[in-house]
DNA sequence: TAGATTGTTAATCGATTAACAATC
DNA sequence: TAGATTGTTAATCGATTAACAATC
C-alpha cells in the first residue's frame, strides 16, 4: 500500500466534493476534461484554491486544456484509500440508521456494511440488500470475526456511549456518531460527530440574518 | 427585535455546541456555573477560543468563578433566534426526513414543523405528533398560508431540484439539503449541504491514517 | 504566435493560541 | 492576601487569495 499524504483540513472536505461532482455531474455528461475555474463554480471555491488542493495529491492538469476527469477520480480514490474497503457496522438500525444503510455507494467511498445491530433486532427496518440485522448480543463475535474497525452509531443517546464501550473492547477504532452527545474514548481513537442540532442551530440563523438583511 | 451579530464562521459551529453540553450535561447535573476550560475540555479546544467566543456574544463572566449557565444558554437563544421560531417544512418523508422530523427540540432549536410533504403520502413514514404528511399537491397552498422560509429536503436526489424550485417560487430562502447534489438557487439564498459522503469518505481516511500510524 | 489555463511563490486574511494584566 | 479565573492584546499559525511565470 502506497504512504497516505497527511492533507489539511479544509483538502479533505473538499476532496470529496469534487470526486462527487465529477462523477455525478460531469462523467454523467461525458465530459473528460474539466478546469479548475468549472469545479471552483461547482464548490463555490476560488479556483486558485482547486489547483492548490489537486497539487495537493499529486494531479496534473495540462495548460489550455484542463485536467482529466478520471485522473481527480481515480487519485481520490487512491488517496482516500476508497479501493480497500474497510469492514464497518451500523449500531442501531431505526429510521436513521435504515436511512445511512441505504445510501447508494457505500462502497465508492471505502466502507463495506458487513452487519447491522439492534437492541430490538425483529422491530428493526431491514438494511439494504442481504445485510442482516443482529441482536446486540452477537456484536462481540461478528466484529471480531470480520474484523470491524469502523463503526456508525445511530442509536439513542442513552445507548450511545454502552454501545461505543462493547465497539471499544472489541477493536474498533474509527467512530462516526450520530447520538447527540460526545463519546468518551481512548487517545488515539478517531471520532467524527455528526450533531444534527449544529445544522439546525445555522438554519435557525441563517434565516435570521437574511430576514434582518431584507429590511435594512 | 435586537439586531444580529455577524459571527465568524468558527463562532457558529461552535455555538450550537456549547449550548447542547451545557443543556445536556452540564445543568442536567444541576451545575449551575461553568469554567471556559471546563467547555473547552468538553468541545477539545483552547481554553482561550472559548472565552473569545463567549466575549463575542458579549456573555461576561466573573473571575475565579466563572460564566453561569443559564447566562450562556440565554445568550445563545437570543443570538440565534430560537426565541422566534421560524416555520419550516420538510420535504421527503422517508427514512432520513422521518428520522428528521422525529429529533427532539426542533422548537428549542428556532424552527417548527409546520408539515411534511411526500409524493406517496399514504406510504410516507409519519411525522411526529400531529404534524400532518400532505402531498406534494398542497404544498405551494401550505407554505404560502403559514409562511414558510425554512425547508428541509430529503427526497431522493432526482426529485431534489424540482422540489426546490417549487419552493423558491414560494418564497422559502433557507434550505437544509441532505439530497447528494448542488441546488441551484438564486444569489441571496441560504443552502446549508449535508453531503453524506463527505462524512463516509472522512471515515476512511482516518481509519486508513490509523491503520498507517500502527505500523509507523 | 496568441491565448488560455496550469503551476507556484508571495501576500493577505482570519482564526487560533500565547501571554499577561485585570479582577474577584 | 493569594490564587484562580476572566478579559484582552499581541503573536502565531494556517488557509485562502493574488500575482504572475510557465506551458501547451
Amino acid at each position: 500500500m502506497s504512504s497516505v499524504p497527511r492533507l489539511r483540513r479544509g483538502v479533505i472536505e473538499r476532496l470529496p466534493r469534487y470526486y462527487h461532482y465529477i462523477r455525478n455531474r460531469l462523467e454523467a455528461e461525458g465530459q473528460e476534461v474539466v478546469s479548475s475555474s468549472q469545479l471552483a463554480e461547482l464548490l463555490e471555491v476560488d479556483d486558485t484554491l482547486v489547483r492548490h488542493d489537486l497539487a495537493a495529491i499529486g494531479v496534473k492538469g495540462q495548460p489550455k486544456v484542463g485536467f482529466r476527469c478520471n485522473v481527480i477520480v481515480q487519485t481520490i480514490r487512491e488517496v482516500m484509500g476508497f479501493g480497500d474497503p474497510k469492514p464497518a457496522v451500523i449500531v442501531g438500525v431505526g429510521r436513521l440508521g435504515g436511512a445511512i444503510a441505504a445510501y447508494r455507494g457505500f462502497e465508492e467511498y471505502g466502507l463495506r456494511i458487513v452487519a447491522g445491530f439492534d437492541a430490538k433486532p425483529e422491530t428493526a427496518r431491514t438494511l439494504v440488500s442481504q445485510t442482516p440485522v443482529e441482536p446486540m448480543e452477537r456484536l462481540p463475535e461478528i466484529v471480531r470475526a470480520e474484523g470491524v474497525t469502523v463503526a456508525i452509531i445511530t442509536v439513542p443517546a442513552e445507548a450511545a456511549q454502552a454501545a461505543t464501550d462493547l465497539l471499544l473492547a472489541q477493536g474498533v477504532r474509527t467512530f462516526w456518531n450520530f447520538a447527540p452527545l460526545h463519546l468518551k474514548v481512548p487517545p488515539g481513537v478517531h471520532v467524527r460527530n455528526e450533531l444534527l442540532s449544529v445544522g439546525l442551530t445555522q438554519l435557525s440563523y441563517l434565516e435570521r440574518l437574511r430576514k434582518q438583511g431584507d429590511r435594512g
